[in-house]
DNA sequence: CGAGCGTATAACCCTAACGTTATATGCGTC
DNA sequence: GACGCATATAACGTTAGGGTTATACGCTCG
């Protein structure tokens, strides 16, 4: 869920395909965003903190270096959005029809009686 | 690609899952929405001009209405997405370690030689 | 044809997001 | 312990995005 919260950003979503490659020192990141999109370091530094906060990657030490890694669940998590996407898709009987089917029905019923509040989609 | 930049909003999120499951018009939109987050029909439309224009959803006049519809491509897109992450996370081999090799072989290069200027991630 | 509904746009406000430069922090090395 | 590199934060400016209210526009129907 929270994923596609952050990928908006063209700039992140170059991250994470760097990252998805392989795990990477910050610098490394970096220099190849900066160059990329013409960037600063902060300005890196600052979506790399998103993309961590965000549960999106993962970051350790080692010496002075801080080392950033795609957490694989995110992945899954994605693969998991597609998948509802595509089964409310698949379900989707011509609902249209039943949209206007619906409206006719209120549509005759307002004019005998008064339209109750609609409690469910109209 | 562009999906993604469109998606990073919750109200829109919602919008896609409301329409996958079927064309709706915009006052079925609009009421669901309207009440689910607390916004005004205003900003739904806007939502809705947005998802157009990104692609994502498709619009068609049947009398007054407006019936919006989610456009099948866009899942099809989003997988692709996926399946791009998935694949470069696959092939990641230790890339990490052979990071920390060329910063340094790098670093050893520095002592003798002058640092060249990098032309690859470094 | 006038009223009313359905939908979109206009004009505007406010905030959050993203960028920059300058600086802090922390580790490694001499 | 001082210096330099790697990374993060601070402070700040600008813009774009999302919200609101008011209003316009087109269709339908009495």
């Amino acid at each position: 869920m929270s994923a596609l919260d952050v990928l908006g950003d063209p700039v992140r979503r170059r991250v994470l395909e760097l990252l998805a490659a392989g795990d990477k020192p910050a610098g490394a990141v970096s220099a190849a965003v900066e160059q990329e999109f013409g960037i600063s370091q902060p300005a890196v530094a600052r979506h790399l903190r998103v993309l961590r906060e965000a549960g999106v990657v993962t970051r350790r030490s080692e010496g002075a270096r801080r080392i950033y890694g795609l957490d694989g669940a995110v992945i899954d998590e994605l693969q998991h959005v597609v998948d509802r996407y595509r089964s409310l898709w698949a379900q989707r009987l011509d609902a249209l029809d039943t949209e206007i089917a619906r409206g006719a029905r209120d549509r005759r019923a307002a004019e005998h009686k008064e339209q109750r509040d609609d409690d469910d989609l109209r």
